[in-house]
DNA sequence: GTCTATACTTCGATAGAC
DNA sequence: GTCTATCGAAGTATAGAC
């Protein structure tokens, strides 16, 4: 779908192999970098033959563009589901904290810098996500009795998302100084504005963090 | 300095070619992204011939170290003269929300992925660069009388950067929706801090966004 | 001290065999 | 529909000529 100048064969969507050399694909670019998803490097971290790597994907921008699609449509239903679910702040900055995705992220916007087709396709995404992000934001800073001229809740989601973005991406380089601070100051914040003043909203408070 | 395992002569660290080598070197990172900083590539915008960069830089990690050594050190300085000139609050915001960097750091946020080298130079750095702003920030939020445990200087220093990446990361790729609207509230939130409600500090408020 | 000739490896991509 | 033989270009790095 993507793109179509030559005519050459391509194989099935549905195949098992390509399944297998997306999934290849995506682990190479979590544990090593974008740079590290080469068409030979991704047959053989899948077990397979370089050439077929072209033979599902006419160019590696192809794959890279399916890698990118799966996460995000998927990433796309969990959130939307988990906030229909419980819409609250505190589960919205819950879901923005988990930092699994952080450096899978970080590789497609550097990868988008040199890929044209990628940063459309991330652009277009960022601001799906956007709107759906600001749509429970908006009500849940309102359920709270946030005055929306007082503090825009595109200001709140910037923040957390910038946030939540830079907690994940220094603990990657092993620099988490003053983390577990702010993330306290956030959730008692958070707690504070829905009315609950200290409490911490539930469980045993989002993963490690040294 | 960086590493010498084998024991080929390396071109002097004042040669002026070198110099070009690493200018041009920056150019592609900046317009390109790090995976176009390859010998032969780096050679070419310098038109020079490829082999003169590893007469200069044995490996590319020592190539790619030194560009980042040369930023870090000039932007430590900068930011230090600057915050000693003038410590405001609103200072330390407008040099953070400067984006010129950001997409520089990203790259090499994403170069450090793969390559440990690098990860552990701009570790060393991001501390350095940390201690410098949190001495900053913890003096500019105590003259604004604002109380350390009600507001961390460090969950500070933790949102204000996270804002000005996501910022610039999003600038980067053409979404620039809700921008104004958050700078206007920190920085109005920052003149209310500093006993100047509603006034924006100086000038014509740091370049375009649409 | 500066640069070049050259080796060897890995890359993306295609055409054609099963 | 699935895979392989093969090409030409680009990658890093070294030893040796000026």
């Amino acid at each position: 779908m993507a793109t179509a100048p030559t005519s050459r064969r391509i194989g099935s969507p549905e195949s098992k192999t390509r399944a297998q050399l997306l999934d290849a694909a995506e682990r190479l670019m979590r544990a090593e970098g974008y740079a590290a998803v080469t068409s030979r490097r991704v047959a053989a971290e899948a077990e397979l033959k370089p050439q077929l790597v072209h033979y599902y994907f006419r160019t590696m921008d192809d794959l890279f563009l399916e890698l990118f699609r799966r996460r995000a449509e998927e990433n796309l239903v969990r959130f939307e589901k988990a906030i229909a679910d419980d819409g609250s702040l505190a589960n919205l900055w819950r879901l923005n904290a988990d930092a699994r995705g952080a450096v899978f992220t970080l590789e497609f916007m550097a990868l988008a810098n040199h890929r044209k087709v990628i940063q459309a396709e991330i652009a277009r995404y960022a601001e799906r996500f956007r709107a759906s992000q600001i749509e429970a934001l908006t009500q849940a800073l309102g359920a709270a009795g946030v005055d929306e001229d007082q503090f825009p809740p595109i200001a709140a989601l910037l923040l957390m998302t910038g946030l939540s973005q830079v907690l994940a991406l220094e603990a990657n380089m092993g620099v988490t100084a003053g983390h577990d601070v702010t993330v306290e100051f956030i959730e008692q914040a958070v707690a504070r504005l829905e009315g609950q003043p200290g409490t911490r909203p539930r469980g045993s408070g989002r993963g490690r963090s040294v």
